[in-house]
DNA sequence: GTCTATAGACCGATAGAC
DNA sequence: GTCTATCGGTCTATAGAC
């Protein structure tokens, strides 16, 4: 009954590899034992199979955000909302930086989430409606917490006054590049995950007032 | 009797925009105004036009840091060159500002280097030799040089005391990160740029003693 | 909803004429 | 060094039995 999730598991699997045209029908339903033909009767073709990924990984994706109160560009709402003030107003340095290694240790161990990173990396070019969905997702989003995070802690008094969008893309675009050579060569984990530690603190050191 | 390096040009074109698996040899030879047929008298196989455009591009690429003096980590060679030392001794933080975004203007004008950087990009994950030259060619190379530099200007007394490493990160990974939208999304080009030298400035604010 | 069989297109690569 | 023709294989997708 649950035939159908399967084949997007291991659909996602082997797209996360190979890529879309790198991946055969027989590639998902081998693994799965069942034959390229049943596939047909869950899916009309391997782009839908492609199409219903990346829209269920939208679905997932929003209510990860939407548990961390993260605010979604397409909401509308440009104000960070109740919780995040409860959360941020009084945060320290050291709890900043735990709330992200987390985020880092939570993206590089979960394998669902590491699979689509890696569909999204390899496609990123094939469409613009991709282009825009992994800028949002990997860039955006994150860099736009960021931003109105730091205008807070520049606010309470916490770090120095300096540009909140600049102070974001330092803060935050080391750490995606860790964890892309991360992506590429798993064997550099502990080295990435050292490093992501240090700059995380560099930056607070820089940043702080003290 | 140049229509192996047409060949080379048109396939890199392809595998670009559609990756290795997406693009056939019709349509390598297509634009070309050759058959197939014709290709196989300049490669034996589709595996070796790839294979050729990453050893060329691996030679262009190391041609361009020799040129721009940049340690290149193959060489054994762990200090910098003569050259480097005359040209950033005194370097000013609005020299070194012009010498990124002058880097930036580059890779991004440059419709070789976008290709190659495209091409890699999408295909990053299909072995670890290719993982590893991504890696050590848009994350390493750059940042042992930054390091080394920021080292220089450390002991020189024009940046504040820090961890050479962060600060390599925290001053080049907002850069190659505003660049990948850029290339993802070209018409943010503009927006991108602005991006970058706010970052640029934002970062000599931040560790510049004044 | 699974299978086998197959249609029909396209693939990488080769043969052989010129 | 180019062509046309083609081989042998794989691809997506479908037909039809069970």
């Amino acid at each position: 009954m649950n035939t159908k999730e399967l084949i997007l598991e291991e659909a996602l699997r082997q797209f996360s590899q190979k890529g879309f045209e790198g991946t055969s029908m027989s590639d998902i339903a081998g693994p799965l034992g069942i034959s390229k033909a049943a596939l047909y009767k869950h899916f009309e073709s391997k782009q839908q199979i492609f199409d219903r990924i990346i829209e269920e990984s939208e679905e997932k994706y929003k209510d990860v955000l939407e548990k961390l109160s993260v605010h979604y560009p397409d909401n509308g709402n440009d104000k960070l909302n109740k919780k995040d003030v409860d959360v941020y107003s009084g945060i320290s340095a050291k709890g900043l930086c735990e709330n992200v290694l987390a985020f880092v240790r939570f993206s590089m161990s979960d394998e669902y989430s590491r699979q689509v990173r890696r569909m999204l990396t390899i496609s990123q070019f094939q469409s613009r409606e991709l282009s825009e969905m992994y800028t949002g997702r990997y860039v955006d989003a994150m860099l736009g917490y960021d931003e109105k995070l730091f205008e807070q802690l520049i606010k309470a008094g916490v770090i120095k006054n300096g540009d909140p969008k600049a102070l974001a893309a330092m803060f935050y675009a080391p750490v995606i590049m860790y964890m892309g050579i991360w992506d590429r060569e798993p064997q550099r984990a502990k080295e990435c995950e050292k490093a992501i530690r240090d700059h995380v603190e560099q930056f607070f050191l820089m940043t702080s007032k003290h």
